[in-house]
RNA sequence: GGGGUCGUAGCGUAGCGGUUUAACGCGCAUGCCUGUCACGCAUGAGAUCGCGGGUUCAAAUCCCGUCGACCCCGCCA
């Protein structure tokens, strides 16, 4: 007995297949039964007549094997049917369902999906989530392998944290203190000295106590790092690249999960418009009488704003921001010379939120000395980043994205944890 | 870390201007139903109203504490 996937079953007209799968729902009409089975590729509906003796035992998330022959049916929704003739349980249902999964609408809120996650990813709706979100990961690195760049995988466990400061997680390594990374910097920079482009995928970690909708403690950042750029410029062309092809890809694969969630596929045009903080900031007082000129940073409401700006004024959902002052930036971004006091640094904001930071780095090693006496760090903790800057590093910079916030943006969902199969926030450390 | 809101059957909610058997929808169980696709109809089970204390003749309802959640802000991807 041969699997057919539901989605094959199709092609199997008149012809009698096995399918595997869960029960997703079951209609019951007295001498005729209706069986909405499901499994990887679909849904499909088996009708049994006449000996509904054979559904007794089903309940819904119920493992079976189902022999049936596959008719043309105008009745039934998809057009065809399965006249159920065998069924085999592989596993039954202990529990009824703590939530329904098979309703058109979710009726749970955020923290019930997330204390049943094994069940809530079931939803149709929910699993979208994550295969769109598993596309974008896909094509970032397809994207990023024709442009030649070579995959790494840095570790998560390190001595120091990129970014310093509190935000970070302490660990127990035997009789050492280790902290969890932030970042891959540090790592990625070493290997544009052997590879010019790098980029990963992977989890990093904040040990900041926030409690909003765009923050997790555990995240995973898309990141790219690559070498002999002229300025942070190139960064961003790249990246506008990848979000062309990205969603151009996500047009053709992900148009089924994107109905769920009557979100457009965003456009995104050839040239992303970019405006320095400072620019920023002063349209911003212009035009929505913010007073934030000479603040170090957007606000979130800001970034709402700017972004509204952009789509009314350049048809653009996504913005660069450059230039952000150098005392705000981490002690490797490049100043920029020619605007003394800020970087060569970007941020990336989509649909009202920050998805990506990123800019050119220092890559001379005397320039780093310079840079962290001015900053009071002691260079010899940061041995192991240094050398590499000692034998030789090209003009470089790159980037972080994360997945969450723009898998979170594409579809519009309120809540980053949404974006998250498991997520780890302040007080949620289970699932 | 600061500010705000909220905890009532498995899920989503109503009741909070004090006195009932704590209500409704979904789900679940039983029965009826041969074209359902939010199936329908009938009957039923299921809640020490987050927890602890207080006020009162009387508390889901008011007060205090505690635990948990959500939203906003700082910080960030």
């Amino acid at each position: 007995m041969e699997r057919a996937l539901i989605n094959q079953a199709v092609n199997f007209i008149n012809q009698e297949i096995w399918v595997w799968g869960w029960i997703h729902k079951i209609r019951k009409l007295g001498g005729i039964v209706f069986i909405i089975l499901r499994d990887y590729s679909g849904f499909i509906q088996g009708v049994i007549e006449n000996q509904t003796d054979l559904s007794e035992e089903l309940s819904i998330g119920t493992v079976v094997k189902l022999k049936g022959e596959v008719v043309k049916e105008e009745r039934a929704v998809q057009g065809i049917e399965l006249k159920i003739k065998e069924i085999k349980i592989q596993s039954r249902v202990v529990e009824d369902y703590p939530l329904q999964i098979n309703k058109k609408k979710i009726s749970a809120n955020l923290d019930t999906l997330l204390d049943y996650r094994s069940v809530s990813l079931r939803y149709p709706q929910i699993s979208a989530i994550f295969k769109i979100q598993a596309q974008i990961a896909k094509l970032f690195r397809e994207y990023l392998i024709t442009q030649n760049f070579t995959e790494i995988f840095t570790p998560k466990i390190v001595c120091a944290g990129a970014e310093g400061g509190s935000n970070i997680f302490k660990v127990e390594y035997f009789d050492k203190t280790a902290y969890l990374a932030q970042s891959p910097q540090f790592y990625k920079q070493i290997m544009v000295g052997v590879f010019e482009r790098v980029f990963e995928v992977g989890s990093v970690f904040r040990a900041e106590q926030h409690n909003t909708a765009r923050h997790l403690n555990e995240y995973v950042s898309l990141d790219y790092e690559m070498g002999f750029i002229e300025n942070h410029l190139d960064i961003m062309r790249l990246e506008n690249n990848l979000l062309i092809y990205m969603l151009k890809e996500l047009k053709k694969t992900s148009q089924e999960e994107f109905k769920f969630f009557e979100m457009e596929i965003p456009f995104v045009p050839e040239e992303i418009p970019h405006l320095k903080l400072r620019e920023a900031q002063s349209i911003l007082e212009k035009n929505y009488h913010k007073t934030c000129l000479g603040e170090p940073d957007l606000d979130p409401e800001d970034e709402r704003l700017i972004c509204q700006y952009s789509k009314e004024k350049y048809n653009s959902e996504f913005i660069f921001i450059t230039h952000f002052p150098s005392d705000k930036r981490p002690f490797y971004t490049m100043d920029d010379s020619e605007d003394p006091g800020y970087t060569k640094s970007f941020d990336l904001l989509f649909r009202g939120l920050e998805i990506t930071t990123g800019g050119q780095r220092i890559n001379r090693y005397e320039d780093y000395l310079t840079k962290m006496k001015k900053l009071r760090m002691n260079p010899d903790n940061f041995n192991f980043y240094l050398e590499a800057f000692k034998y030789g590093m090209p003009p470089h910079g790159g980037l972080a994205i994360g997945l969450e916030r723009i898998t979170a943006r594409m579809l519009g969902l309120a809540n980053i944890r949404e974006a998250s199969l498991f997520p780890r926030d302040i007080n949620r450390l289970i699932p």
